[in-house]
DNA sequence: CGTCCCGCATGAATCGATTCAGCAGTTTGG
DNA sequence: CCAAACTGCTGAATCGATTCATGCGGGACG
């Protein structure tokens, strides 16, 4: 088998014209006499002709891809993130490369390293704690990038209001009559972390009452749901009086800790309620459906495509509460 | 601001040696003194250089990058696909990209042609009716692909027993005493589809039972939820006997499903039993904690990954029913 | 009829990393 | 002591698409 690319000079061979036209047929065809434009793309199809995107780029010196870190993957809120990233860029004609960081930093710096390598038009990140450093170091070399679900002064960023959905969920536990809060939080170098906890002292303080009090705290390393089945373990099994309700980081974590209150025979949300954060598709149908904070992904990924394309200022985006059975035993 | 990037030839003015000699610390550093190659290196930190991958990869020829193309990442199913691969990809230094076809053809022959022009490694995918056609186009270029979770007598690939896993999933309905059971299927030009009703239809006939008389198909454009819930709604208000059972194609699918028995007050497994695929993470932890037939789907990536970078045969796995209580009363 | 212009096509130069034949200088061995 | 082998480095050629100064032929106009 001749498994060998068909390159311009063999099309301008064929055809029986010269590689500048070639070129000319693929990059302004209006410049181009229909009689010999016939005859190049006859060529093309026949050499199955595909133009080789590395040397159109080191020539031109643009890329049509941009580089998407989230901290994984293997969470919906993400990947629904990447479509509305996938949405924008298609209306330019652009596509993406999407790494999952796994909230490495290690990992993260590798996949900047090579993005940069490979000259991507810009970089969407959802940043750990030491990236933004090394964005510095991308835009030295003329690569743009934007924080998503972030902010930062020094950069260009889409995030959503952490600290509203925090005081938005707390809110709502401190209504229905809870004095003793869990937390179940991300790693403290987490913007969101401290964000939603800043919401959450303010929900505390507008209800006239003392934070330290309410409020304990547990950070997980990861948010996954055994890791947030171990962290409600950790504060069940705490000497002193138990919280009766649960903030958690997300809705897997929050998962990992109603299997464990399911364990233990607890109800929800009589003896303990939860709430969760990202409202994922399958928060309505779980065993005792969750309440939750929905964000708007999809638009933020949306937006922080178009920033990147067409350089508009700073979006926040508001987050808002869901209230299900899991934090409210009036509802169905 | 100088976004100007140091090439090779910058480096080597500056560290006052040739390109050639930067070139062999960046790819053959044994053959390099150490004194020169510590400068060349002090060079390249002080110029904070990266090197150009579409030069690198014009000349060489050679990418290290790989398509992926999955019908949905907003599935579960398919990121955890793709972290298989990513797992064996990162072993040996490669990169993907992930693209969602959808399972619309035209968006698969889209990325197809993107990822030719990329001048990939390879192709993985998880096809769609029309892809195989179109991986014969892309090996005459010299691009190899491997079909994930589909099987293809022309074409390498990595698979997952449909036939098995169908099977598994009707016998245990057929063994709780269901006599009239749907399913809940996707288009059926999709292998998976047919596969399945295949061993459906065997698990029947062990049995002793007429396939026609025992099973319902019900064909759904898309595995959502939404059209889930819509499919099984069809099949209820349809005159005639009800089934018993519902086989959906996956666990969102089920849970659409799972949607409208709550929604008409039906219970489950009592009134009509369940039985979703892929077993996601939260499958058991649904209302009704949901039986499902589990595939392993890292494990899958990774060897499609592995297929791809070193030649091996074609591989099958072999999937597992999980009995729940969505489709047992007995259990918890 | 000559000049100018315009539309269309040409092909050499270019981008940056890699490769490899070749060169200078050193070591080995007979 | 000289040939051969080896080491470490050089720099021109190369990959394929794009660009742009240049050429060419035909039509318009004076």
């Amino acid at each position: 088998m001749t498994a060998q690319r068909a390159s311009v000079k063999d099309v301008a061979q064929l055809a029986g014209v010269s590689v500048g036209t070639v070129s000319n047929v693929l990059n302004r065809p209006e410049s181009v006499t229909e009689k010999t434009r016939v005859r190049v793309e006859q060529a093309m199809a026949q050499l199955n002709f595909h133009r080789n995107a590395s040397a159109r780029q080191l020539r031109a010196g643009v890329s049509r891809t941009v580089g998407v870190i989230v901290m994984d993957v293997g969470n919906p809120y993400y990947t629904e993130l990447a479509r509305g990233i996938e949405d924008r860029l298609a209306d330019d004609d652009h596509t993406l490369i999407l790494c999952s960081s796994d909230e490495d930093p290690q990992r993260e710096a590798q996949f900047l390293r090579l993005l940069a390598e490979q000259g991507v038009r810009g970089v969407l990140v959802t940043p750990t704690a030491s990236t933004t450093q090394r964005l510095g170091d991308l835009r030295r070399l003329g690569i743009p990038s934007v924080l998503m679900d972030s902010h930062s002064t020094q950069h260009t960023s889409v995030g959503v209001d952490h600290v509203s959905g925090g005081r938005q969920a707390i809110s709502h536990l401190l209504d229905q009559g809870h004095r003793r809060i869990l937390y179940l939080a991300g790693p403290t170098d987490l913007q969101q972390t401290r964000h939603r906890l800043r919401g959450a002292i303010e929900a505390v303080q507008a209800a006239g009452l003392d934070p330290t009090d309410v409020l304990r705290v547990v950070n997980l390393p990861n948010l996954t749901a055994n890791e947030g089945q171990r962290g409600l373990i950790e504060a069940l099994d705490d000497p002193g009086p138990a919280p009766t309700a649960v903030f958690a980081m997300n809705d897997i974590v929050a998962l990992g800790a109603m299997r464990e209150l399911r364990v233990r025979g607890l109800s929800i949300p009589r003896d303990m309620a939860v709430v969760g954060y990202d409202d994922l598709y399958f928060a309505a149908e779980l065993m005792t459906p969750l309440s939750s904070v929905r964000q708007p992904m999809r638009q933020l990924g949306w937006a922080a495509a178009d920033l990147l394309l067409t350089e508009h200022p700073h979006t926040v985006f508001q987050p808002e509460l869901i209230v299900r059975a899991s934090s409210d035993f009036r509802r169905p």
